[in-house]
DNA sequence: CGAGCGCTTGAGTTCCCTCAATGGTAGTGG
DNA sequence: CCACTACCATTGAGGGAACTCAAGCGCTCG
């Protein structure tokens, strides 16, 4: 079931077979189901254990009173919901889930015998979440420096590669099971403005978005266009990666 | 001269005097000094010990290829420079000195044997990089939903709670060395138009900047007016916090 | 089959940007 | 000690990117 978190953490350095399998039978614990828009946790809550994201699309996310949202992040299957979030006193921010989510929940115990046993996964879940504080520097600068076209272009690209980094893209396409509405409070734009915009994206050949799949056409231009580099996903050097088919 | 981090890993929990020790000898094994407006690391660099400021303003920032920047933190006193980077390959942003600065520079070796010595102190570390990740989020949201008068209110009134907490308030004022210009980058807004808007922040009655100087007049209602809400910053329950004249 | 939601389009507006110019201040060097 | 330079703060004018409001269309689903 934690495939794709035991691929992830593989990028940063090949785990031993017991690594490996208590990190799955952990993970086999306890699982929970979650609807499409429901909240997985809520800001100001206590979570209670570490979630992954074993299936489906989740956001962070923080409200304003007056209702303007930002979604901070994506977390896709192998994420880990709550960093940190243990450790601090409470939720500084809210998840959702995008689309219907299937979650591992470790218990603390659990968790901490489980590096405990074996060092070296806190090493690499340590990685983890080093990798996810970049993404949330880039994505600052993403709303704040880059034009709407970049910004979506950006997002896009992005969303592909970290996709195809779990295997989960067929080709230059994968799911992309987000509304106008959720990638408008992503890159801080109104709704209106997101459609426009991927028009622009469309009409320039780059991408193609029908239904809930993406198909990026030309993704070296479009990562130029978009002045997306990919250094802050901190991946291995390319061509380790590979597709759903291949492995 | 650590004693801004001793301080700020103190409002997580008390630290034993011999972790207290531990944490002040290591910080004083070497120093550097950096003129303001020099670069303390680069993007792409592979850092070689763990820098921590003593003393003076750095900042993370990146840099778009067409010149573009922003700003993703301020780096205070008892900041760490180098979260992650030493578990990741290389550095994926740049770590400017603002005002002239002055660092320890702790070998891995040393940091190592303090954690190994000091299990709790890993988890206060642990907890500072979290909370720095959770004003990643709360920057991300600034830079997408808020408004330029609520982005510079929201800026001014974390400053001022960071330096409030370090005990480097005055009253209601503190240092603010930061040009119009690096304001801009922070934000996402032109030179121009931040200068626009701290003047109707100035002419509203919130704040003073004058020199290298800010002033909150009322706090409170700045907070209310720029949507702020400390939350972010996982400090303790308000009434903790002390000036420097009084410890 | 109406209701709700998401996508799309048009029209008008506003917030913020760029360009340009000026004055003040600090640092540099002759 | 005073040019000379550089940088920063400030102001005006004009433009454009993105916003709001509003309406219509096509799904899907109870």
């Amino acid at each position: 079931m934690s495939q794709y978190l035991i691929r992830k953490l593989e990028y940063y350095g090949p785990l031993t077979p017991e690594e490996r399998q208590s990190l799955d039978a952990v993970t086999r614990l306890r699982t929970r189901r979650i609807r499409a828009r429901d909240d997985i946790i809520q800001e100001g809550d206590r979570p209670q254990s570490i979630s992954i994201v074993l299936d489906g699309w989740a956001c962070r996310y923080k409200s304003l009173e007056d209702g303007r949202r930002q979604i901070v992040a994506y977390l896709l299957p192998g994420d880990i919901c709550d960093l940190g979030a243990s450790i601090l006193r409470e939720m500084d921010h809210s998840i959702g889930a995008v689309t219907a989510t299937t979650l591992a929940e470790i218990p603390f115990e659990a968790a901490d015998q489980l590096v405990s046993d074996h060092p070296r996964l806190m090493q690499a879940l340590y990685r983890d979440a080093m990798t996810a504080a970049s993404i949330q520097r880039e994505w600052t600068v993403n709303v704040g420096q880059r034009t709407a076209f970049e910004r979506l272009g950006h997002l896009l690209c992005e969303l592909f590669v970290r996709m195809q980094t779990l295997g989960l893209t067929r080709g230059s396409s994968c799911d992309l099971p987000l509304t106008q509405g959720e990638i408008a409070d992503t890159i801080g734009l109104s709704v209106v403005h997101v459609n426009r915009t991927l028009q622009e994206l469309r009409n320039t050949g780059y991408v193609t978005v029908a239904g809930r799949e993406l198909t990026i056409h030309r993704l070296d231009a479009l990562e130029r266009a978009a002045l997306f580099n990919r250094n802050y996903l901190h991946l291995p050097r390319r061509g380790h990666l590979s597709e759903a088919g291949e492995s």
